[in-house]
DNA sequence: TGTAATGCTTCCACTAACTGGAAGGTCAAG
DNA sequence: CTTGACCTTCCAGTTAGTGGAAGCATTACA
């Protein structure tokens, strides 16, 4: 497969899958003679797995370490759920900042008439 | 007020201030003859006020579309409301996204017996 | 068979919002 | 007088890519 198809099978931009490669996260397989990049089926189960790590929030280089462990046959499952729950631990930590901020600034919207006037609480409420 | 204690009164690294200066968001208002910063304390209402609108998640630019509002006493607070508005719906549609990242993630740690087998639905979790 | 349109390559530069560090000038205290 | 704190500028690095240019390779179509 060349670097076009494998974007396509991996829902991923060509230049995010090139920018993969130059990092060493996934590397192709090889390369043909026209010096193309070649993929196999291998490679893109690991650029699926990476792009939904991601989403997942997981960084790149987490994503290295999981891969890692993905592919290593002798790993332990405890050092994966290690990471996992670190991640949950950080994805609840946001969600708690994400609602006292939105309840702070659902407070200052409704406080504020919005109408063609200059007097607006939002500011006042942000420059305390 | 020079830069040291501008950064303490609007509790923002000296880096950041210079970097706000570098980037006229907020400028000190003079040099003294030793060429160090001087700000006054209508800069340092500045600084407190994007500090504070950063933490609640306005991009730098935001902030410099608010601190224009903010200083231009002919706007409407319905330019105001409207970008908080904006901003508030961002926040819900990221904690949505943080609340199913949530689930997903605790469904595959609940299901990870996490001992020392290779055995781990979290990693085949990622990577269906 | 010619040519135009994709598709691929590399490389360089840019993004946001700082942060770290080096090299050097200034100032107050002991 | 020297030590240390404070200030300056400039350069580089961070994350995770994205945009674009210049230049081969391949394919589609007239």
């Amino acid at each position: 497969m060349n670097i076009g198809a494998v974007s396509k099978a991996a829902e991923l931009p060509t230049k995010t899958v090139r920018y993969y490669a130059d990092i060493g996260l996934v590397v192709p397989s090889g390369r043909s003679q026209n010096g193309y990049r070649v993929y196999d089926e291998a490679e893109v189960r690991k650029l699926v797995f990476v792009r939904r790590a991601r989403s997942f929030g997981f960084s790149v280089d987490e994503c290295r370490e999981l891969l890692g462990l993905y592919q290593d046959d002798g790993r332990s499952s405890r050092d994966v759920k290690k990471i996992t729950l670190q991640r949950i631990a950080e994805i609840e930590q946001k969600m708690a900042e994400l609602q006292s901020l939105h309840s702070e600034l659902t407070h200052l919207a409704n406080s504020c008439l919005g109408d063609g006037r200059p007097n607006c609480p939002i500011l006042s409420g942000l420059s305390v």
